[in-house]
RNA sequence: GCGAGAGUGGUGGAAUGGUAGACACGCUAGAUUUAGGAUCUAGUGCCCUCGGGCGUGCGGGUUCAAGUCCCGCCUCUCGCACCA
């Protein structure tokens, strides 16, 4: 080890040479002892795109410094790391290059490694998790067993979301935007018949709208809530002579006197049984028109309603009457029951519908005010019930209840819910990822492979060319099989999971990522579960977060875990944008290459920037000259301990204490809300004054002084407190000891500012003791000339006393 | 259309209803330096007759006092969107 008595601040070295002595002293083990309270710090695991970019940075280090915040406030902490290693990135790649994906996978592991290391964060690398080793995966084909022995995961053959550019299928959480695109690429879907396997997350969606057990951002809990998307109200049967009963769901069922016609979604299996020969030739027509146009134009809402009748006619349960069916295109067979009550009185779709095809609009919730003449929009508020026999003059907020409840009882209704939330599809037809394990028999169907075969290895020479087929359909070997319960020729499932999966459970993982007899050793999980503060994007608010709720709920009713939610607190960091304000791209050439900064101004002076550039949740753009700024600020607290040049200016080398414990106060507080922005304000200003009155100082204070400001340094700047500590002549580390606490008492100035106002407005600031009465404080800001010009000649009709702050005369 | 969030100097951003603009970038002047860079010192919201006046998207309101609370707008960002 060099000698650590240098006068200027070269980080390049200091750092190197720290991070070798960490690493040699196993300082980031682990902490495993008992007494101390736990504490499960977690950031998302990065995918091994081969560099660590300067979002990494923006990610992990905030979070890093929380988590030796909380190490040195006594607490065990776990703060592991590893890396969502399956994935298109990889696959693509190695097919434009040639290069198999586990080989690039693992070599930008091993790069990231590196570049994690020089990061200087404390994660434990003994916990790491790769999740495309077969150790790993083995547990995504094991929770797939359990998920099918449950009737959570299950075969079904529908249009599903396909991605023409990814050769793919995709979850519906994986398809965003009003223009349906690929959540990955951007390539716009498009509707392919498949037979995938799916998770029954939909089964959990009451809990999931549950969010009384977390401290999570209002943020993800609404966008949760939304992506759930609960309806509440009635399945209504209306009988069609002829065919029989076709459902709907309506979230209005006291409108049901006004029900006026009735509509099928095109795609609808009863539209070609109730169509009558007359009208077939239409109907065919519009339903083929119908299934050519794309996704994008089915559901522009500006569209004008468009439809055909179908010659068929269903009676409404309220009154008899008939009323005829339609097929038309804004109802979408996937919501509900893929059919509607259309009361276009009420409802300004089906409004538009009868008004274009001349249809009886009849109002059966009186608007207030309302004369009794047509309606000349729909009206969906509040309002009293007509036309509705015996509701008539019934609140239609009771008639919901009312309604459904005589439906119940004739036997043609009852309250139903409905979500939005489908099922999570998890088959992709790619390479690399986890096999499904599953073998196909044509005697016994579909039957699971044996948990003690597990894991079904990912062949290894696979032709992964993309064909829009799995590229292990292409791998006999891998697909001809023995079935496990005949033993005749079967095949393999040839889709692999999607990664969703991988990330759903890794923080179970990291427990003990080398347990072999199930996902997680349970004995790890007591002491660790369930994680407490977990950082990441808000870009996986409905996907990630969501997935891994879900999950939870599973484990825990497979009697793995015995808590509801994965991770109790959740802070979302925001986005690091380029110079231009813009997203960072490589086609925008925006990027910021961390690694040019770490080279220049060292790791610290990065992380100190990316958190100093505010608040940690708003991101904000990149900015070159500004990371100059705390590199000063890093240089000058430096040379606190490394002698340099002391300057002048006022200060007074009496408040040290003080100023101390207030600032003391100010940083704990800071940091247990992640503002580290004004955390490092107020070291900033703080070692402005200190170097004011560095010269000045008594000997014991300055000392005392300094080693709380080091230590308060030492979660943000690791490798800066570490080096400033041995120079102090302390015993290593600076990251074992103890979080500096604060005298209460010590906090409270002796003296304020008095801050004199007349009507409000600012007159003067007088210096008073803290303890100033009001009638003292009164008499003393009247003293002051520059008050006394405006008060003079008034009648002072008020005057207001803030203890410790403000005096302000109401004149007249 | 519905829902959520945000509008403060040239810039990033600070402000338990009580001194608006902390801290930093940038800029200006000075010191040091052969010069540049670095460093240090001072200044830096706008207007001004140097008394002060005006200032937190716009318009109202509550209050002794409003960036902060209430009402109504405008703009921007994000999410959802024919969801019955």
């Amino acid at each position: 080890m060099s000698e650590t008595t240098s006068k200027t601040y070269d980080p390049t070295a200091v750092e190197h040479r720290w991070q070798e002595r960490w690493a040699e002293s196993a300082l980031y083990k682990t902490d495993e002892d008992p007494s101390k309270p736990k504490h499960y710090a977690l950031t998302m695991l990065p995918y091994p795109s081969g560099d660590l970019h300067v979002g990494h940075w923006y990610a992990m280090t905030p979070s890093d410094s929380r988590a030796r915040f909380m190490r040195m406030r006594g607490y065990r902490v776990l703060f592991p790391i590893g890396f969502d290693a399956f994935g298109l990135p990889a696959e693509n790649a190695a097919i434009r290059r040639g290069i198999h994906p586990r080989k690039w996978t693992y070599s930008n592991i091993e790069n990231m490694r590196g570049q994690l290391k020089q990061m200087g964060a404390m994660f434990d690398l003994d916990t790491e998790v790769v999740t495309c080793d077969p150790e790993y995966y083995r547990w995504n084909q094991w929770f797939f067993l359990k998920f099918m022995e449950k009737g959570l995961a299950y075969r079904k053959e529908a249009p599903v979301d396909w991605c023409p550019k990814d050769n793919t299928t995709l979850a519906r959480e994986q398809v965003v935007g009003p223009d349906r695109r690929c959540e990955r690429c951007g390539t716009p879907v498009v509707k392919k018949n498949l037979a995938q396997w799916l998770f029954k997350i939909t089964d959990y969606a009451e809990e999931l709208l549950d969010f009384s057990g977390v401290e999570w951002p209002e943020r993800v809990k609404t966008l949760q809530t939304n992506w759930i998307g609960r309806s509440e109200g009635a399945e209504i049967a209306f009988d069609v002579p002829g065919y029989g009963p076709i459902e709907v769901f309506t979230t209005r069922p006291d409108t049901l006197f006004g029900a006026t016609f009735f509509v099928v979604a095109p795609e609808h299996p009863a539209v070609e049984k109730i169509t009558t020969l007359e009208r077939e030739a239409d109907v065919r027509a519009y339903v083929e028109s119908a299934g050519r146009m794309t996704e994008i134009d089915r559901t522009d809402v500006t569209r004008e309603k468009t439809g055909v009748f179908t010659g068929a006619y269903a009676t409404n349960p309220a009154n008899g009457e008939a009323i005829p069916v339609y097929a038309a295109d804004y109802v979408l067979l996937g919501y509900g029951t893929g059919a509607i009550m259309a009361v276009p009185a009420h409802d300004e779709r089906d409004f538009e519908f009868a008004k274009k095809y001349g249809i009886e609009i009849r109002t059966v919730i009186a608007p207030p005010d309302w004369d009794g003449e047509p309606l000349a929009e729909a009206y969906p508020g509040e309002g009293l019930m007509v036309n509705s026999d015996g509701f008539d003059g019934m609140p239609n907020t009771e008639g919901k209840k009312a309604v459904t409840d005589d439906l119940e009882a004739k036997g043609v209704g009852r309250a139903a819910v409905t979500y939005r939330l489908r099922d999570w599809l998890i088959s992709r037809q790619r390479y690399w990822g986890t096999p499904i394990p599953v073998i196909y028999c044509p005697e016994h169907g579909a039957v699971p492979v044996p948990e003690e075969d597990l894991p079904v290895r990912l062949p290894e020479d696979a032709e992964f060319m993309p064909t829009g087929e799995s590229p292990l359909k292409l791998d006999p070997e891998f697909y001809n099989t023995e079935c496990p319960v005949c033993g005749g020729p079967a095949t393999r499932e040839t889709d692999t999971m999607d990664t969703f999966m991988d990330s759903s459970w890794y923080q179970y993982r990291y427990l003990s990522p080398h347990y072999d007899e199930g996902p997680f050793d349970p004995e790890e999980g007591e002491k660790w579960l369930p994680v407490d503060q977990y950082t990441g994007g808000i870009e996986h608010a409905v996907m990630h977060l969501l997935y891994t709720r879900f999950f939870t709920k599973v484990m825990r009713d497979l009697g793995l875990v015995s808590f509801d939610e994965p991770m109790t607190r959740l802070f979302n960091q925001g986005i690091i944008l380029g110079e231009d304000a813009e997203k960072m791209s490589k086609s925008r050439g925006n990027v910021v290459n961390p690694q040019e900064f770490v080279d220049r101004y060292g790791s610290d002076a990065l992380r100190c920037f990316l958190m100093f550039i505010g608040p940690w949740d708003q991101g904000g753009p990149w900015d070159s000259r500004g990371i100059e700024g705390i590199a000063r600020f890093l240089r000058r607290a430096h040379s606190l301990v490394a002698g340099g040049d002391a300057s002048g200016g006022e200060a007074d080398p009496k408040e040290l204490p003080r100023r101390t414990a207030r600032l003391v106060k100010k940083v704990t507080e800071d940091l247990e809300a992640f503002r580290f922005n004004t955390a490092l304000a107020s070291l900033m200003e703080h070692t402005n004054y200190l170097l004011a009155v560095k010269k000045e100082a008594g000997e014991e204070e300055w000392r005392d002084a300094l080693r709380a400001f080091v230590l308060l340094l030492a979660p943000l700047a690791p490798h800066h407190a570490e080096e400033m500590w041995a120079l102090m002549g302390l015993p290593y580390s600076v990251h074992v000891q103890e979080w500096p606490g604060y005298d209460e008492g010590l906090v409270r100035a002796e003296e304020i500012t008095l801050v004199v106002q007349v009507n409000g407005k600012l007159r003067d600031r007088i210096d008073a003791p803290v303890d100033i009465s009001a009638e003292d404080a009164k008499e003393l800001a009247m003293k002051s000339e520059k008050v006394r010009s405006h008060v003079e000649g008034r009648e002072i009709r008020k005057s207001i006393y803030v203890p410790g702050r403000l005096v302000n005369f109401v004149v007249g």
